[in-house]
Formats: structure tokens, C-alpha cells, sequence
DNA sequence: GTTCTCGGCCG
DNA sequence: CGGCCGAGAAC
């Protein structure tokens, strides 16, 4: 009878990641077990560095348990070093393999070209930009978006944005469930401005008048109050992440203290 | 040749 | 003790 070996989603890494564990059947380390990768296209991986080195900077691997794959939200970052104005500077020990450098990883699916090196002489590498911007789209397709809710790695679902009042969807869904979704992808796909719907022919008649290139949005205005809002905002947010850091780093401080005090007990 | 498996090193 | 990887065994 052949056991076949079970290779199972593994929901914190990208999709079509797949996780086994093998048993080792006999030996000095019998009953140990064994942990594997195998990634979208098949191929193998027996560790974290492993797995590290070929994720690079598209995904942090920072607090990516190997053995149970599950992202350990407490076990962040298990770096010798800590965040401590002695060593915020000069960070000695290796530089840290891919948690290190701040990544935007939510973008990621947005125009990014993939280059595919396959090593045979006749196939070439193609990197086409405009396929992913010039392809024909579908008219409201942001009503598609409706109901999809982001989370985090833990599969938490996140609380969402609460947009200006100033901002009012457009089209057959007059409800604003799809805006947060559609502007955000409009920000992503282009880099020219986002001015919503300019024609007031589009309000009335979306499915003749929308252009294609905005999203389901009424035109608004920012003003400077707008832009002074905003900036406050992200400082505030600046300084409550500062101040979690800072909390942070005191308990671990503790916690490590305590660990010092046990062994010595 | 590739894949599977366990030993054993090292932190 | 457990993660990681070398290398022999198996295919």
C-alpha cells in the first residue's frame, strides 16, 4: 500500500504554496519530522534561508513559522537586536536577509512585469508593459470588487477605510461598498491623476459617458485643508507606531530580564 | 541523472 | 533541542 504524502494550502504564503510534512520512519530520529515547500511551479524547499533566498524582498518571511507555516504575529522578528537608540544606526551582525528593507507588498499584483529565466537559448524574455495597461476592461468591473474585504496574514479581517464625504460613487451601483476598492486600484494602475468622473453626462448616463480611464468616482476637488488633514493623519499614525515600538521593545527588555532570572533560579 | 531520507553539525 | 543541509540510499 503506497501512503501518498499530503501537500496541503498553506494560506500564509502566496497562493498555490503548498506545505508537507514528512515522518521520519525509522533511524536514531524516528518520529522526527520533516518540512517541505514546494512553490506554485513545484519546486522544493527544505528550509527558511531556502525559501528566503527565492522569496527575496516580494514577501517578508520575518515572522513565517517554517515548521507550522503559519505567520506567529508574537514571534516578531526573533533578531538579536533590538530596537534601541544604541544600536538603531549601527546594526551589527548580518544585515537581516529579508525584513529589512520596507517592501510595499499589497501592489504587487498591479502592472508588475515577471521576468521568467529559462534556460534554453531559443526562448526570449518578454516584458510587455503595455499588455497590462492597453487590454480591454470591463465596463464597471469594479462592481466585481463589492464585498471583498482585505486581511491580514493571520486571516484577521482588517477594519476598513472611512473615505471623505466629498467622494461619491457613480454607475449602477450607487452604493460606495466598491469605492474604497475602485480608487485604490486606480491609484495603482496609472500614474497620472485620479480626478474621478469630469462629465456630468457620466452621472446621468454612466454607461454611454463614463470614461474608462477614471474610476466609478464623481469628480471632487482637494483642497489645501484636504492635504493638511492628511498630513496629520499620517503623523498621528507615525506617532502611534512610534510609541507601539517603543512599548514593544521595553516588554521584550522585560520578558528577556525574566528569561535571565529563571535560569538563574 | 534525480529524489528521498536520515545523520549530524551547529547555534 | 531543533533548524538546516550534506550525503548516501533509493529509484
Amino acid at each position: 500500500m503506497i501512503m501518498e504524502k499530503k501537500r496541503t494550502d498553506c494560506p500564509a504564503l502566496p497562493p498555490g504554496w503548498k506545505k508537507e510534512e514528512v515522518i521520519r520512519k525509522s533511524g536514531l530520529s524516528a518520529g522526527k519530522s520533516d518540512v517541505y515547500y514546494y512553490s506554485p511551479t513545484g519546486k522544493k524547499f527544505r528550509s527558511k534561508p531556502q525559501l528566503s533566498r527565492y522569496l527575496g524582498n516580494t514577501f517578508d518571511l520575518g515572522c513565517f513559522d517554517f515548521r507550522t507555516g503559519k505567520m506567529m504575529p508574537s514571534k516578531m522578528q526573533k533578531n538579536k537586536q533590538r530596537m534601541r537608540s544604541d544600536n538603531l544606526s549601527l546594526s551589527k551582525g548580518k544585515p537581516d536577509l529579508n525584513t529589512a528593507l520596507p517592501i510595499r507588498q499589497t501592489a504587487s499584483i498591479f502592472k508588475q512585469p515577471v521576468t521568467k529565466v529559462v534556460n534554453h537559448p531559443n526562448n526570449k524574455v518578454k516584458s510587455d508593459l503595455q499588455r497590462a495597461t492597453e487590454q480591454p476592461r470591463q465596463l464597471f468591473w469594479e462592481k466585481r470588487l463589492k464585498g471583498l474585504r482585505s486581511s491580514d496574514v493571520t486571516e484577521e479581517v482588517l477594519r476598513t477605510m472611512e473615505l471623505p464625504t466629498a467622494l461619491q460613487s457613480i454607475g449602477p451601483d450607487s452604493s460606495d461598498e466598491t469605492l474604497l476598492s475602485a480608487l485604490a486600484s486606480a491609484l495603482h494602475m496609472t500614474s497620472a491623476p485620479i480626478t474621478g468622473q469630469t462629465s456630468t453626462a457620466a452621472e446621468k448616463n454612466p454607461a454611454i459617458w463614463l470614461n474608462t480611464a477614471q474610476p466609478l468616482c464623481k469628480a471632487f476637488t482637494v483642497t489645501d485643508e484636504d492635504i493638511r488633514d492628511q498630513e496629520l493623519k499620517v503623523h498621528q499614525a507615525r506617532r502611534s507606531l512610534e510609541e507601539a515600538l517603543m512599548a514593544d521593545s521595553l516588554a521584550r527588555a522585560a520578558e528577556s530580564t525574566q528569561d535571565i532570572e529563571g535560569k538563574a533560579a
